[in-house]
DNA sequence: TTTATTGCAAACCTTTTGCAAACCC
DNA sequence: GGGTTTGCAAAAGGTTTGCAATAAA
């Protein structure tokens, strides 16, 4: 088994059982580059239903090992949860998905709520273009 | 017809004839708070059909009469557009959307694009919370 | 008149759900 | 053994499409 033993732990503790088809996805997600969508992830674990893999996801979710983004076109993908914070940049001719942070960028972002005394509880950002090996 | 005259005109330069479904829709839109979901939308247009709806709020996105968001649950917006770019402040409570604009924060986004060598063409940035009046 | 547009219904896609069988603890 | 989980197939959104009838230019 590729999937990393601290999520299988995970899953446990969370009050979940550790199947067969739970391991296959996770090994399957270990398999790909994040972020991935459900039809990727299928494909790679082509023994588990594919209501299985939705409902695997959304445990995961829940347990906070990926997160689950929505593309501007409307389209799903999931990312293994790196802990931190980022924000994407998507390239529009490769599909490439990169991640990146910026304290700064956070905090002008919190600025902004407060002045409109909206309480933040997240926000999300994607920056669309060309990446480096595109251009 | 509600329906302002500058964007049925904007319809017919694009090369698009002007029918009654579409200043339905057009006079629809400007009935309802800015963004708004195809839902709304075909209510408050219950005489055209849901398909030409969808058609036409391509049509409106292509000539920039309207733009589409799409929300972190994968759900779809369309807002009047503004001319001039901006983000969103979106109530988890109420579902209130508001706008708001940041120059600085644009700058910043740019800057950190154009430091991994991204050539950014679009970015969205959406911040999810309570809004003041649910607060 | 000629070509674009409409409405309907059917097709599509992605995700969810009901349920009996299989499985984990 | 007993409650979870699975796979299948059906259902459920939400959006698109084929096509004959209709309307704009």
């Amino acid at each position: 088994m590729t999937a990393s033993q601290d999520t299988i732990e995970r899953l446990a503790q969370v009050g979940h059982r550790v199947t067969a088809p739970r391991r296959a996805v996770l090994d399957a997600m270990s398999r790909l580059n994040s972020p991935f969508t459900i039809e990727e992830l299928t494909s790679a674990a082509p023994a588990v239903g594919r209501a299985t893999v939705f409902r695997t996801m959304k445990l995961l979710q829940e347990a906070e090992v990926v997160c689950r983004m929505v593309l501007e076109d409307g389209s799903v993908r999931y990312e293994v949860s790196t802990g931190g914070h980022h924000h994407h940049l998507i390239c529009n001719e490769c599909g490439r998905v990169d991640e990146f942070s910026d304290a700064d960028l956070d905090a002008l972002i919190q600025r902004n709520a407060s002045d409109r005394r909206f309480r933040l509880a997240s926000h999300s950002l994607e920056l669309y273009g060309r990446c480096a090996s595109c251009s």
